[in-house]
DNA sequence: AGCACGCCGACT
DNA sequence: GTCGGCGTGCTC
């Protein structure tokens, strides 16, 4: 009380906030020092602020407070602030934090992945004159200049400061050119204002802005005036009316304006939260657990009661009912008011889980998806903030959900490979995942079928609780697996893409009126186009990929760089007419099928068929109407879906994957196969599976046909120490790009013989490379990768660092990469 | 990223 | 002598 005034404004006036300003740029990663203005006093740790920066404004986020000013440089103040509370907690800074030094990106790349869109401001340029300048100086510049500048200065000098698009529609085009003229001359100033971008969405409603009584006896003074009559007995009745509302009792806006003129009415404003999913299922309580599922929720509760960081690994087989657990867990943590994050693959790919926690949990639940424009995302991740959701569920990026109080991260098929970030910076969400529980003392619940080897070798070592579900809720039985050798097909003369047992397989089920999937991991008609005349297959210009036939256009179409072309009915390079179509994709296939079963009911699922939003969603739930006998379709088709009536399902091709030259292909294609395979016979008749392939004999198909992931697990985990690929180490890939081949490769051998000189004496690191990707062009860019292997990978961290090759714009890092190509 | 500063070659 | 190329360095 007795502390003066003056010593709490000087303590006010000192105080420093250290902010990481939200810039693109790769090079510059450090903090930097601003003052907090007396007018933002409030201001703390996680806050997400605007300052200036140069001469332009950006976003910033700040990451610590100081108290002291030190006098090396100017300090300016912080501008403006984003939101009504700190963005980041604690814990969100500390992950960010971790993110950033584990993979090798800065501070702000780090922290753009816990917020809606790439900033949280538009910045515009504006203009201003120069002032302190004298009057005279400025004419006798200005008569120099053409008349567009002179005109623009003139209104410069009545306006305070205008934005570039405000001067283009008074000036046209010569602004920019007028503009240059006077800022070469130092007449006037260029900035950049700030606005916020999250405009948070408002409907607005008529209100009585008077007592009803009064309002009553205005009724009678409105005789001549029908439609204010109508609109104030309507306030009389409903208290609120919505504008989109009031053209239903016929009241147009000039009426509500009037009233509002006359002060009987007033505008109430409301934040619409945007949610794309409400409504989509009802509270629904009673559920029996198995008692098998019990078990596993016992050994999960009581973690989550003690609020300290435990770690779960549920190996569940396909239709042994995980969701129920993860549905328990949740349950408890929202008891104890903290609250959860799902992470789900794909959120298009697996509505089933979303509408089992909408009926559990109603609007408790909310649901993020790639798809939400960055104000929905915002009003969703605000609604977290605010408390009045608990629960999110959504792809990778939900693991970076601004709950205050997080009490558990579930994630659902953890070895999916979408988990995986392919972008800078290349996150695995799982690791994400663990390193905010931890620091939250919260639960990870990872689940899956099919668990990824590292996650299932952790369990091994002690790191996970292993659970285990081994049986199907409803007693049914794990589908018959038949294995076709497709060489034996080819010897007896077929040539068809659907084997002998396959059609039969397919022909039995139709006469049954069951359901069928079929998986062919290739979209289009033809995957090639190949001349017979002189071998010429069509490539596509930009990369080094041939282009694939679309029939449905007509077109050939790039799928590595969406470029298209009209199918050639000539061999561009000697014109003959003998150009031919080639591999079988999901278009031919669908027409085979009608060929062969004129009337079976065929519906194909594929990127091309399912653009549209939520178009997932329509053809699984149509299909699982019965309105179809066949699902036809890429990988998506594999996963998620619970569909009764579906008893037999055809793998393709099982080799697809198998024959990438890439340590984890075995494990792709065993958890693919496995998938697959899991979604016949989940009802009360039995399943079938055909799963085609040139490998018969190969372990990952073997045990994939047995569903046996021990069996898989045992002999991967052999084959992966030997060679020693993780879990035995830790990879790192390094991708230098360039347009020009030669550049990318000698660059990439100048950073091998660098890193090579550092790491000489290090026994336990691999350099492998350089070698050019498989596909060593795409987009015009030529990739050349650099593999390190290494027992542990902070030495070489920090030699990449030293040698600064995580600030160049051309070389991309991956830690721990899922792909080697 | 942008923008200023600065050091070399092609012109009025 | 000046204009303008883009290499280098800085932004609290």
């Amino acid at each position: 009380m007795v502390k003066s005034s003056l010593c709490m404004k000087g303590i006010l006036m000192n105080r420093i906030a250290q902010v990481c300003v939200n810039l693109p740029a790769r090079n510059i990663d450090k903090v930097f020092s601003y003052a907090i203005p007396e007018t933002l006093h409030f201001l703390d740790i996680g806050w997400r602020v605007v300052v200036p920066f140069g001469s332009r404004t950006y976003e910033g986020f700040i990451v610590a407070l100081s108290e002291e000013t030190s006098s090396e440089y100017e300090v300016k103040p912080i501008i403006d602030v984003l939101d009504s509370q700190a963005w980041f907690s604690d814990s969100m800074l500390q992950t960010a934090k971790w993110i950033s030094e584990h993979y090798l990106c800065t501070l702000a790349e780090a922290m753009r992945l816990f917020i809606p869109g790439k900033t949280g401001i538009k910045s515009e340029k504006q203009f201003g004159i120069t002032p302190d300048l004298e009057q005279a100086v400025v004419e006798q510049i200005l008569s120099r200049l053409p008349l567009q500048p002179q005109a623009v200065y003139d209104y410069l000098k009545t306006h305070e400061q205008v934005v570039l698009s405000k001067l283009k529609k008074i000036f046209g085009d010569y602004t920019e050119a007028a503009l240059n003229d006077l800022l070469a001359n130092k007449l006037i100033v260029r900035t950049t204002t700030a606005k916020k971008r999250a405009v948070p969405q408002f409907t607005t409603s008529v209100r009585l802005a008077i007592p009803p009584e009064e309002a009553e006896t205005y009724l009678e003074t409105l005789a001549g005036k029908p439609a204010q009559k109508r609109l104030l007995a309507l306030l009389l009745q409903k208290e609120e009316v919505k504008y989109s509302d009031l053209s239903t009792w016929q009241i147009t806006r000039d009426t509500v304006n009037r009233l509002v003129k006359a002060g009987l009415v007033k505008n109430v404003k409301h934040q619409v939260l945007r949610n794309s999913y409400a409504g989509m299922g009802r509270r629904q309580q009673t559920v029996r657990l198995t008692p098998e599922q019990q078990q596993t929720i016992d050994h999960i509760i009581p973690a989550i009661d003690e609020q300290q960081y435990r770690s779960f690994l549920l190996h569940g087989i396909t239709g042994s009912g995980k969701t129920q657990v993860y549905i328990e867990a949740v349950a408890a943590v929202r008891q104890q008011d903290r609250q959860a994050i799902v992470l789900v693959p794909e959120i298009a790919l697996t509505s089933q889980i979303v509408s089992r926690f909408k009926e559990r949990f109603g609007e408790d639940v909310v649901v993020m998806h790639s798809k939400l424009s960055i104000g929905e995302r915002h009003d969703a991740w605000q609604r977290l903030q605010e408390e009045s959701a608990g629960i999110v569920i959504g792809a990778r990026s939900a693991v970076f959900s601004p709950v205050t109080r997080l009490g558990i991260i579930v994630i659902d098929e953890e070895h999916e490979f979408t988990y995986k970030q392919e972008e800078q910076p290349h996150y695995h969400t799982r690791q994400v995942a663990a390193k905010r529980t931890e620091l939250e003392g919260a639960v990870l619940l990872l689940g899956s079928a099919t668990p990824s080897l590292e996650t299932y070798y952790a369990a091994q070592q002690g790191r996970h609780v292993l659970l285990t579900l081994d049986k199907r809720i409803d007693h049914s039985l794990l589908p018959d697996v038949r294995i076709v050798d497709m060489r034996e097909e080819l010897a007896q003369g077929r040539r068809s893409v659907i084997s002998a047992p396959l059609q039969q397989l397919l022909a039995d089920t139709l006469r049954r009126q069951e359901q069928a999937i079929i998986l062919l991991n290739r979209r289009g008609y033809a995957t090639f186009v190949l001349c017979r005349e002189c071998g010429h297959i069509i490539k596509c210009k930009h990369c080094s990929v041939s282009m694939v036939y679309h029939n449905s256009s007509n077109m050939l179409r790039c799928h590595y760089c969406q470029a298209s072309c009209p199918a050639p009915d000539i061999c561009p390079v000697c014109a003959s007419r003998y150009i031919r179509y080639f591999g079988t994709g999901t278009q031919k296939l669908e027409e085979e099928l009608g060929k062969i079963f004129p009337q079976a009911r065929v519906i194909r699922m594929d990127q091309d068929s399912t653009s549209r939003k939520m178009a997932h969603d329509r053809i699984i739930a149509s299909f699982s109407r019965g309105e179809y006998d066949i699902l036809l379709g890429t990988q998506m088709v594999a996963k998620g879906h619970d569909i009764k009536n579906v008893t037999a399902v055809g793998i393709i091709s099982a080799d697809s994957a198998l024959n990438l030259p890439d340590f984890r292909s075995a494990e792709r294609t065993f958890s693919l196969l496995t998938q697959a395979a899991g979604r016949a016979g989940r009802g009360d008749k039995a399943g079938q599976v055909v799963i085609q392939t040139y490998n018969p004999e190969h372990y990952a198909i073997m045990a994939s046909s047995s569903h046996n992931y021990e069996v898989f697990y045992r002999q991967e985990i052999e084959a992966r120490k030997s060679l020693q690929y993780p879990p035995f180490s830790e990879l790192l890939k390094l991708t230098v790009y360039s347009s020009d081949e030669n550049q990318a490769r000698s660059q990439a051998e100048q950073i091998v013989r660098q890193l090579g000189k550092e790491l000489q004496h290090d026994r336990q690191t691999e350099i492998i490379g350089p070698f050019a990707a498989p596909i060593a062009k795409i987009n015009n860019s030529y990739r050349v990768n650099i593999l390190i292997k290494s027992k542990e990978l902070t030495n070489i961290k920090s030699q990449i660092v030293a040698l600064k090759l995580n600030s160049r714009s051309d070389v991309l890092l991956d830690i721990e990469p899922l792909n080697i190509l």
